[in-house]
DNA sequence: GTTCATTTATTGCAGAAGCATGTATTTGCA
DNA sequence: TGCAAATACATGCTTCTGCAATAAATGAAC
């Protein structure tokens, strides 16, 4: 099943086949440059209606779902592949503005914990139609090329996964 | 199964179920995951071996691949999903650095191409095979969650394609 | 109980990106 | 021709990010 194609550039890799490895260098251009476009319209999206950036409006998803209301600053880099520094300061923004606590945790001292306010939890509520939308028609405008719908097909498969 | 939306606020997308919905999103939040894991991958790798970020060893291969060697500023930014002055800025520095060269159009004279200088070629057909093993490795991590497999299958389907 | 390596979070600094704006050039229309 | 609108880049300014250095707390070795 897989088309691999004879006539390539000199793709000079080093693992697997050589052919093969272009091929997922090619395929993962395209990937990134689809991920680039719909995060994009979602950044503008949740820009313009509610003043938030995807990462911030990703902070507060993992603070207001149902189990996840506790977060070390840690986990939190971690969930959204940010380092320490840019975790520290999205958190400091969030909380400025009155959308998350921090809580000093009392078995390890070191840590803190990330809480939502009600009034975070409300923006985020707010927030999460304007998101889900907003994908939808960057995956609406993504299927417009037929040869993308497998991946968008792909991504519902994902839902179960949590990387 | 899935903590998607807790009670159902009316996730106002317009097409499809509204549980479809929440799991595209949870499945966009997985790929954005993965994709920020790979991307940060390619970037140390390229940034400690060549002293080049991602998106200026994207620009190298547009440039460097042996139909793209003239390319406007304009194309650029919408190769790389980036805006006008990112993509000035991001030329601006290659060019610093010896690795292209600014060509004024003769025919439109507001615009400007962009052209891989042979220093510039070599850097890429040398930083190429980092980038891809850097890919391989990070789809081989990630295949270790048998749930991704298909994705890393869908995306060498995707080699044909240029968005 | 003291000492040292590790983990957790914050801060100074520099790099990279976007928005708004400015300048030059082209295009369209009267 | 003459002039308004659009297009293509560049620049000033602000925001966000990562790296390196730092401080506090934990845990293990002795």
């Amino acid at each position: 099943m897989s088309p691999a194609q004879p006539s390539g550039p000199p793709s000079g890799a080093a693992s697997g086949t050589p052919s093969a490895t272009g091929d997922r260098a090619q395929g993962w251009r395209t990937l990134a440059a689809l991920h680039a476009r719909i995060e994009d319209g979602i950044e503008r999206a949740l820009q313009r209606r509610h003043g938030l950036s995807v990462n911030e409006f990703c902070v507060l998803h993992h603070l207001a779902g149902p189990d996840g209301r506790h977060i070390r600053m840690q986990q939190l880099a971690d969930k959204l592949v940010l380092s320490q520094s840019a975790t520290t300061r999205l958190v400091a923004r969030l909380e400025k503005r009155g959308l998350l606590t921090r809580v000093l945790s009392e078995e390890d001292r070191r840590g803190i914990y990330a809480e939502a306010t009600p009034e975070g939890r409300k923006v985020h509520d707010e927030a999460a139609p304007t998101h889900n939308a907003a994908l939808d028609d960057a995956l609406a405008e993504a299927s417009r090329l037929p040869e993308l719908t497998p991946l968008v097909e792909a991504l519902e498969g994902l839902a179960n996964l949590k990387v």
